[in-house]
DNA sequence: GTCATATTATGACACGTGTCATGGAAGGAG
DNA sequence: CTCCTTCCATGACACGTGTCATAATATGAC
């Protein structure tokens, strides 16, 4: 296990979702990891490529895994609280480390979902882990899968365009907007179907 | 009127949609233009970050438009209607010029939202022009002032959101999903409040 | 015509980028 | 000890970046 590695994928992603991909530099990745400069070639030889892509299946992993938790933190779980749930935790985020940072997908597909770069698939890869973990949750719920899977596109595409909008209007307020309007909708058993 | 001025505003909004912010240079800026390179340091004295506000603020302007054309569309306007026209256009962009160009609003965003460049003011009054725009047309269908700009937010948030999932996946799917799952809640006049 | 203004041309500067080549230190296995 | 692998150090290369300085040309007013 070499310490070194792992805090330079995650300073990628941490840097990643502040300035976005091409303003990241790999020189920058490495200082703010506090790793010596000649590692990054030893342990990345794939390049800077390498090392976006692993950064971006961190953070795929890492909300899936936020998402997973949210049944210990509730005694009778439903959409609209996991959804809430996901929210908190960006609202956490930005009142408490202010808006600087925001979501490496997104910052990922801003950058280069439009062209053909070999780290796309693993951008590909993060998102439908996240997704995946949604829909687990849903299931876990009772929510028949197909609905699932649709309802989980429908909150992430909501909370990754609050993420958005909050950023840029620099408050928490679309995001609460959103979690508050969503609601019924995600919690109307009626349209399990 | 110079017409190599325009055109110059609007290669950076395109050349910013597909790649992002920081990946598009000025030089990339004037080829795709064809305009004479002389011409960007008259124009835009500003540099770069005057170039990419005023491509932002067209972008705004853009999204703007096409919402208040809406009704234009239909016999029987209805907010999930409105949403259906903002996807739509998205869904032919997709079809007819695949993935490569995406919101110039969410690649400024990923790109520059997160610093104090000079340009987030002007990415800030993009956003605000759209969504007033988009509150004025729900404003227009009875739909009450504050809710409406709540709408407008859910509505934004969620068809960038999934502009982005869209992109990722190569597949227009997740644009037609939230506009299904998202239109019994939009034409619900249960919850004008 | 003259003259001022608007537009374009050209070349360079200082800097940052990703990548590579080469060599040295560290540490465990035999 | 030697040997080998893992890890790190250092310097450089070719290239692209935004910006600027300077001058030439067009355009139109008078």
């Amino acid at each position: 296990m070499s310490g070194a590695r792992e805090r330079m994928v995650y300073s990628a992603a941490q840097l990643v979702r502040a300035r976005g991909v091409t303003a990241t530099g790999v020189r920058d990745v490495v200082a703010h990891a506090d790793a010596p400069r000649g590692s990054f070639q030893h342990y990345f030889p794939g390049g800077k490529d390498q090392l976006v892509g692993e950064a971006l299946l961190w953070s795929g992993d890492f909300a899936a895994r936020w998402a997973a938790e949210y049944p210990a933190t509730t005694r009778r779980p439903t959409p609209a609280g996991l959804f809430a749930h996901l929210a908190r935790q960006w609202k956490n985020e930005f009142t408490r480390r202010g808006f600087e940072r925001g979501c490496p997908v997104l910052a990922g597909s801003a950058d280069l979902a439009g062209g053909d770069s070999p780290v796309t698939e693993q951008l590909r890869a993060a998102l439908d882990h996240w997704e995946h973990a949604v829909t687990d949750e849903l299931v876990r719920m009772d929510v028949p899968r197909r609905r699932a899977r649709r309802l989980a596109t429908l909150m992430i595409s909501t909370l990754e365009g609050a993420i958005m909008t909050a950023r840029i209007r620099r408050t928490v307020a679309p995001l609460t907007t959103v979690v508050t309007e969503l609601a019924p909708l995600l919690d109307s058993r009626a349209r399990d179907r």
